[in-house]
RNA sequence: GCGGGUAUGGUGAAAUUGGUAGACACAACAGACUUAAAAUCUGUCGGCCAUUAGGUCAUGCCGGUUCAAGUCCGGCUACCCGCACCA
């Protein structure tokens, strides 16, 4: 499906044990590396009971043409990850793809007369080309493309599955309606209410439309949030918000000569100071009182007109007009009057509410604005005799909870008693019942487009719906087409819809899911990638799942992230996986920025990585990405940053050249050490206990790195001429080489070699903290007198607090400080501090 | 409006559990090498005072807790992100 490239038109094999070369060339040994990890298939992996795996996955990229910088931090910060994991030991699976159906293509087939499928595949080809030089340690032997018949046709084939499951309903459905055009648009297409093509004022439409019952699976998703230890708070809470789950209670209010109005309300608690009962504009009310009435009937089209122009409808207004029509209070039997207004939306709860002017802000404004009543029934609870929170019913609504006053029966009860008192009350007499509402819709997945899974369904003549069977899956998406921008090919050629089922006449789909479908799923297939006899195979399924480092965008934590979560569960309960979450760990890492702002062709501030690599070559780039900020934190590009990482590169590659040049270290012999050697030996396992840290627990590379540079420091201004002298430095450098080996994979596979390894790092185990190299003889103190330093103090480790106490006060500057005042307190810190309270 | 986040030198940042603020770099400046330049190496590098020793102020602003606060608490301000009338 993919045929290899070849790299580099030529490889440099370096043969062992040639001297070393003095410069370096980072075009020759990244291609040489390179040549090596693929001659040797170092990524590609099988399942291997025996070996703990480890599943990295950053975000597969849209084939939009070239790599930003964006992806290149991404995949970077993915590599580094695989690579350490790599080197504990693990057996670590990295793959990677491509997300391939979208709009774009189409947008640059119409622009440059290609078929979308042509433009994508080459896309595909040329940043495959752009990863490979970047030397991710992906398995490309699981490459796939989204957009290839052996992907859709398992997506399809879950489609009709789910359908049986009877979790598939299609219904009529709001879209963007080009008038001109005579086309569908998507949101994007939009611009300031107009098409993009035509400019004519978008229109909206209903037309059937298919969904996947998300809702059902509300609960779970919002519940098993807590189990996702290894997620940020934000995107958890971001979840939380849009599933947006709310307990309330669902009740009638009876009208004459009308079906009974149902309002959803989570204060049932207030019900008492119901003042009236407000509609949503599309609600059958509204619509009824509409016919009748000439001036409803303005209010309800303005309402309708304004939900597509208005953009920011929070500040609106509020506004509302009167039906004619009065309902009846459930409880005190009282009428009150039923309004349209316009901050009820049709697709929440019942479209209907009950107005609580009293303790509710929305219904409180439009209450002083139509001069409706304003009644109290909620009070301030009191605490200790006295009353908490203040409330001026002639100023704003009173909006927490308290106790019932005003309310009959129910007086002196707590809102939260309350709520299950009225509950009770409305449901002994079937007038309503407790009842959660979710924020989250359900999903739907039909898209007006061409480049996209067609959607495996057909009609028959009578109108019945049928999922496609499975001998005739996939429903191939033809690719060989010309795009005019205006209708997608599949609709527009009346041919491609015709089909029978079950020897009748039938019409196909000729929507396309969202493509949002694919990528839900993608990670799971990369398990089984080739399987063509079913979706996922599921022994390596379940070997490699859950994913346990995902990496990749904020902009993907509600959507993707969601319904990838979504589609696990569907695919647990269709017996396919066998665990509840997708990703155990994520990390979203911050954006590429450019003089404080985001990288963009808008705003022309975009670097091309292909010219940063062609400078500078892949581990250059790589290191800067990795130094210049920790992973979720905004970075920003610096031309100069980049200059400075190449130049710790060539300052590592010399020092290890000069050292090779003296010949072959001795045997490290640790009693024989002077203190240098001691120093330096404490300083490189100090380094790798504090970069496993950095790499392992806390992902922060930057002071990894940092770290390094440090040691490479000491390294650099180290002499000694001491029997072990020699070995000290070598054992500093290896481990140094190990320790950047995942961040610049080309230069470390080189310089390990250069150090006299016949294997190669990648295949190095990772170093190790000798624990009696970290000891140490002696400490240093700090000295202060009332939280002020004073002075430093250098003490033997194993010294007392008494001893380390008489010797900072000593110290002539401690003296100064305390002379004439009494010393009331000496607070000491073991290893750290003395701080001298005097006054 | 609601929810979340961020704020530290000229710049990117570090300080992980409350314990030396500015690690590591970038830029700048000075010096060495060089016929010269590049490359490389060395030094200085938050403000103010001081010849040095040292002192003093300083982590967006105001207050608090503590022997000790960039870090914890309360109240502001600015910016960023998400949601946006959800009854």
């Amino acid at each position: 499906m993919f045929p290899k490239v070849a790299l580099f038109p030529f490889v440099f094999m370096i043969k062992k044990r040639e001297p070393m070369d003095a410069q370096y060339r980072p075009d020759q040994i990244e291609a040489q590396a390179q040549q090596y990890w693929d001659d040797n298939e170092s990524f590609k992996v099988t399942e291997d009971a025996g070996k703990e795996k480890f599943y990295c996955l950053s975000m597969f990229p849209y084939p939009s043409g070239r790599l930003h910088m964006g992806h290149v931090r991404n995949y970077s910060i993915g590599d580094v990850v695989s690579r350490y994991q790599r080197m504990l030991g693990k057996n670590v699976l990295q793959p990677m793809g491509w997300d391939a159906f979208g709009l774009p293509a189409e947008n640059a087939a119409i622009k440059n007369k290609v078929a979308p499928a042509k433009w994508t595949f080459e896309n595909i080809d040329y940043m495959r080309g752009q990863l490979q030089r970047l030397g991710f340690g992906y398995d490309w032997d699981r490459e796939l493309a989204t957009c290839t018949p052996e992907y859709y046709r398992w997506e399809q084939w879950f489609f009709t599955k789910l359908y049986e499951k009877g979790l598939v309903y299609r219904k009529m459905s709001t879209v963007n309606w080009d008038p001109e055009d005579q086309t569908v648009l998507a949101n994007e297409q939009v611009i300031d209410g107009r098409g993009w093509r035509s400019g004519a004022l978008v229109e909206q439409k209903e037309i059937p439309q298919w969904f996947i019952k998300i809702t059902d699976y509300a609960d779970e998703l919002l519940n098993d949030l807590d189990q996702l230890d290894g997620w940020p708070e934000q995107v958890k809470t971001m979840q939380r918000n849009w599933i947006g789950r709310s307990e309330g209670v669902e009740l009638d209010f009876s009208i004459e000569g009308e079906d009974s109005l149902r309002v959803y309300t989570t204060r049932p608690d207030t019900l008492m100071g119901v003042s009236y009962v407000a509609v949503a504009a599309g609600h059958p009310l509204a619509q009824k009182a509409a016919a009748a009435n000439h001036e409803v009937a303005d209010f309800v089209k303005e309402c309708q007109n304004t939900k597509t122009a208005e953009a920011d409808m929070a500040t609106m207004e509020k506004k509302g007009i009167y039906t004619g029509l009065n309902a009846t209070h459930p409880i005190s039997g009282e009428a009150v009057p039923v309004w349209v207004a316009n901050f009820v939306l049709m697709g929440y709860g019942t479209g209907a509410v009950m107005a609580v002017p009293a303790h509710d802000q929305r219904d409180f404004e439009f209450a002083q604005k139509y001069g409706l009543p304003i009644t109290q029934v909620i009070e301030p609870v009191s605490s200790n005799g006295e009353d908490g929170k203040s409330i001026d019913l002639a100023k704003e609504a009173f909006t927490e909870k308290g106790t019932l006053v005003h309310s009959g029966e129910f007086d002196g009860l707590s809102s939260s008693d309350a709520f299950n008192a009225i509950a009770d009350w409305l449901s002994q007499r079937s007038l309503g019942e407790k009842k959660v509402n979710y924020r989250l819709r359900d999903w739907g997945v039909s898209r007006q487009r061409y480049w996209g899974s067609p959607i495996p369904m057909v009609e028959t003549e009578d109108g019945t719906l049928h999922p496609t069977p499975e001998d005739q899956l996939p429903v191939v998406l033809p690719t060989d087409v010309e795009m005019d921008g205006v209708n997608s090919p599949i609709k527009a050629d009346p041919e491609w819809a015709k089909t029978t089922f079950n020897g009748q006449p039938a019409l196909r789909e000729t929507d396309t899911f969202d493509t949002f479908m694919e990528s839900s799923w993608y990670y799971a297939r990369y398990c089984s990638p080739q399987s063509d006899t079913a979706m996922l195979d599921p022994a390596a399924t379940n070997y490699w799942l859950p994913v346990d480092q995902y990496i990749g965008g904020i902009e993907h934590a509600i959507l993707h992230l969601l319904y990838s979560r979504f589609f696990h569960k569907l695919l647990r309960d269709t017996g396919l996986v066998n665990c509840d979450e997708p990703f155990k760990q994520l990390l979203c890492q911050g954006m590429v920025l450019k003089d404080g702002a985001k990288m963009s062709k808008s705003k022309g501030n975009t670097v091309d990585p292909q010219q940063m690599i062609q400078e500078y070559g892949a581990d250059t780039v790589r290191l800067f990405m990795m130094f210049a900020a920790p992973p979720e934190q905004s970075l920003e590009w610096n031309d100069a940053g980049v200059e400075g990482a190449f130049r710790f590169i060539k300052r590592l590659w010399r020092l290890v050249a000069e050292h090779v040049e003296t010949g072959k270290p001795g045997l490290l012999s640790v009693d024989s050490l002077d203190d240098a050697g001691k120093a330096l030996r404490r300083k490189t396992h100090e380094t790798i206990q504090k970069v496993s840290d950095d790499y392992g627990r806390r992902s922060t590379f930057n002071t990894a790195i940092a770290a390094v540079m440090e040691l490479i420091n000491e390294v650099s201004k180290f002499s000694s001429e001491s029997e072990g002298a020699a070995a000290v430095k070598h054992e500093a450098l290896e481990s140094a080489v190990l320790l950047l080996s995942p961040i610049i994979p080309h230069a470390a596979h080189s310089l390990w070699q250069a150090l006299g390894h016949d294997g190669a790092v990648i295949d190095a185990a990772w170093p190790t903290v000798d624990e009696t190299a970290l000891v140490k003889d002696s400490i240093e103190l700090v000295v202060q007198v009332n939280g002020k330093v004073r002075a430093k103090l250098t003490v033997p480790a194993n010294a007392d607090k008494e001893s380390v106490q008489a010797l900072a006060m000593d110290e002539p500057n401690v003296q100064k400080f305390i002379e004439g005042n009494t010393v009331r307190k000496v607070i000491v810190v073991p290893g750290k501090l003395v701080n001298i309270v005097a006054n």
